[in-house]
DNA sequence: CTGTTAGCGCATTCAC
DNA sequence: GTGAATGCGCTAACAG
């Protein structure tokens, strides 16, 4: 099944077939429409690797900085069923193999890729940025909270999942809501925390000083903060951890106080990575289809590697949609 | 960069060089060294895409039943490493999406794959293997505790990696060590179980029935196994669970019932999965090199997908090298 | 043992 | 708008 019977039985020639599937503008509609009939009669796929060895493979290269990031084989998966399809090759580069980030860049550079993914907090440092700019290689970020309106981009509105989850706890009767911040670097811990509180806010709900914890969206500075929280005179009814780990933090805390989850207490997550629905009671969390959005990354950033030197085209920014997943950790407060 | 240059730099013509690259058996040694010389030289990498213009690209199948599995990601970073190095074509596919998993494998089939890698438990499901014999698709089984002679595996010794662990205990002092048990339609919970019992009788050690729990390799398992085990009037001082996962829910049960851990309670687990690393205190655990073996994995099913028929060359059986992983979760028994 | 010929499936180039 | 020729980098199949 190749270009040529698709040809062969549309009655044009193998290159009219390869403009249509390539969006070439100038086609005659009519002869579109035949060679597009054919295709699908015909149940025809392009061979991405007879493609490639004309257009020549576009490299990607995929920086990730925590090799145990529970979000990572999604991301993965993703980008490289992505790959696959569009036949780019992916160039995985974990940060910890370095003793710099810009070191990874450097090697990336060298590789020969034209765009790279930049998962955060890399995709907020202007050193690597700048890096990148001067060797010509185009910069995709990927889950940045403030993404640059220089710089192609796919994430979310974290502020948004934020409120969402605010607004599930309100719904549910809760007043007395705390929060476990992120790590103070990544720009999402930000954008959450401001969702948070805005929607508190908008319900009229005051947020004590005291509620709000800094957290680093590891387990053990999870467990430092529920430790903190729980200890309150007046303790919440509800706990918003900026990300998963941390909520599975808070919950042991609470087991180990012998807090009954979630009668006594509710615990939120964000992320929606594997340990949320690995621990019990299963946390509520806000979904981020990972797998989707590193897709569209590679995506974009194959599309960036191909054309050279267009620097001034616009620059793309994909907003992936958020879901709340309501799982047992959270319920009416006790009272 | 190509064949050619290289075949002019050496004097010899690009199919001397095609045939250095690709191991064939018929060449002088005087030419052999000549190209290799040249290649060295000049840097030269083949090209994996344009080879498969003319080999085809072995399409190797890839059933994975747990998509929440933590070593998902490593065994995927593995795998498309490997696929992206020898140009070959991974297609991934969750028997979770498929009523059965009869069904994944028949999709697998249906796309032409020409061999399929197996992690546990497929890999000691009958009917599967019988399917994939009947449509002539090679099975590669990926960390099964037995493999079968006839079929090409990548595994793990899980019964050195319990004893390896249970000597660890051992060496640290522990007499009243328990186990939890794995999830027994896994060959590897039995190995396992087998590898703990047997060092703790060469070391004369008794094993009361009551420290024997079962479990299934989930954290939910593990609660319920580390409440049994905790609960006892004699109460271990050591827990040695299967997996990470369910270690890591015996650590939480230990924190809520005000158990310290390692002082009065040592927590090892097997895996090395991102869990192990991610709570606190870290866990002492045996580690596979998951990405390594996946890459095997891959490796050997694309050369298996290559050649159509031979079915009666030998099968290969590769071992993977575990490690045992000292970290906060064990350490001697209080007394 | 080694070289020659002939494509793999597609896209670039330049005709028409 | 459309098509014919040409070659990407590599390797089967054949000749020597």
């Amino acid at each position: 099944m190749t270009l040529h019977d698709v040809a062969r039985h549309a009655g044009v020639s193998s290159m009219t077939v390869s403009r249509v599937i390539n969006d070439y503008a100038f086609i005659s509609e009519a002869a579109r429409a035949k060679v597009l009939k054919s295709i699908e009669e015909l149940g025809y796929r392009p061979n991405a690797v007879a493609r490639a060895t004309r257009t020549g493979v576009a490299q990607v290269g995929v920086l990730y900085s925590n090799p145990n990031s529970s979000n990572l084989s999604a991301f993965l998966m993703g980008a490289f069923r992505k790959a696959g399809e569009i036949g780019c090759q992916l160039l995985i580069e974990p940060t910890a193999a370095h003793p710099t980030p810009a070191r990874a860049v450097a090697k990336l550079i060298e590789a020969g890729v034209g765009a790279v993914v930049l998962p955060p907090p890399l995709c907020d440092n202007a050193k690597i940025l700048k890096l990148l700019a001067a060797a010509g290689v185009a910069p995709v970020s990927f889950a940045t909270a403030r993404p640059s309106p220089d710089v192609t981009s796919v994430a979310i509105d974290d502020f948004e999942g934020a409120a969402m989850m605010t607004r599930h706890l309100i719904a549910l009767g809760h007043v007395d809501i705390a929060l476990v911040r992120g790590d103070p670097s990544h720009s999402t811990s930000t954008r959450r925390e401001e969702g948070f509180r805005a929607t508190m806010a908008q319900a009229g709900l005051a947020v004590p000083d005291a509620y709000v914890v800094e957290g680093a969206f590891t387990y053990r500075s999870g467990l430092t903060a529920a430790s903190q929280l729980l200890g309150l005179r007046r303790r919440p009814s509800a706990i918003f951890a900026s990300n998963d780990d941390m909520a599975a933090a808070v919950s042991a805390v609470a087991h180990g106080m012998g807090i009954a989850v979630p009668t006594e207490l509710s615990i939120a997550g964000f992320d929606d990575t594997p340990v949320a629905s690995t621990i019990w009671p299963q946390l509520t969390t806000i979904h981020q289809p990972i797998a989707d959005m590193a897709a569209t990354a590679v995506e974009l950033a194959a599309g960036l590697a191909r054309r050279d030197a267009d620097d001034d085209q616009p620059r793309r920014h994909v907003l992936a949609e958020l879901t709340l997943v309501v799982r047992q950790s959270t319920a009416p407060p006790a009272s």
